[in-house]
DNA sequence: GCAGCTTGGTTGTCGCGTCAACCACTCGGC
DNA sequence: GCCGAGTGGTTGACGCGACAACCAAGCTGC
């Protein structure tokens, strides 16, 4: 409400928060991309078809899953479906299976351990315990409708 | 590097670094968006504009101050010059100098109260202190190059 | 002079994401 | 029976972003 400027002080906070998101988040997506192919996207889309599903999955569990709406995933299956890293089958009419390819899961498998070293390099391995309590905390409050 | 795969915990923690910093982003842009029609990367090079140049800029500065390239930049402009919140001026040839229109300024005058009302309401009044000051170092730490 | 590098910028292509419109099916009520 | 609402999904349009190729201009060095 105050309409108040932010502060150069509150400016350096929230480009600080806006700055530590994007660096690591473009780190890892860039290793996962580099050594297999896959998006950080298409990394998120198998290992849930993979570890929630048993390789297989319905469109709207998995949007669900992602947080992304319909019409992302839409587009986004479509898109891989054309790379052959799942396949969609009509379960009975009006349900929509997606289901993990061989190739899918070969890539998948590629690209776990990059993740997890990535993550382990760019994030874990950087701060201490205390911090990474904190991250965890702080992430619980932000998640919080309003 | 260790292959290990990343620990439930280690999962986590990873999350919740990652919906962080989306939530809010995600936020404070639809917040600056649904008032003003600009996109936080439209609010960010206005303010640049305003600030750091007093209104007109060259483009490669503007770029290296948004951490963007200049390929990005310039379809950006062309966007947002086509929607008359820029100009382009050829200084010399060879320079091009970007120019804040009157409704480019309108807009941003109208956007900063809101975007400074939804960092207030989203990130900091959620926050302690502490809270705070750990967000400010971990960023400081996770942007540091390797 | 001119070959070659660097700098500032544009352009095309293509994958991504949002929004709104749409289709098809199911279910509840009347 | 049928009408309306909800659910599951697709589609098209359009803005956005990364990448690579390109076009000048200017700056060496010979």
């Amino acid at each position: 409400m105050s309409g108040k400027p932010l502060s150069p002080q509150e400016l350096r906070i929230w480009h600080a928060f806006k700055m530590m998101g994007e660096d690591v988040l473009e780190r890892v997506g860039r290793d996962i991309s580099d050594a297999t192919g896959l998006s950080g996207a298409d990394f998120g889309v198998l290992s849930r078809l993979a570890d929630l599903g048993k390789g297989q999955m319905r469109q709207q569990v998995l949007a669900q899953s992602l947080g992304w709406d319909k019409s992302r995933l839409s587009h986004h299956l479509t898109r891989m479906q054309q790379r052959q890293l799942i396949e969609r089958q009509e379960a009975d009419q009006r349900v929509v299976l997606v289901v993990l390819t061989k190739q899918g899961k070969a890539k998948l498998d590629a690209a776990r351990p990059i993740h997890a070293e990535s993550i382990r390099r760019n994030l874990l391995a950087r701060l201490s315990q205390q911090q990474i309590e904190t991250i965890v905390r702080v992430s619980n409050l932000l998640g919080e409708d309003v």
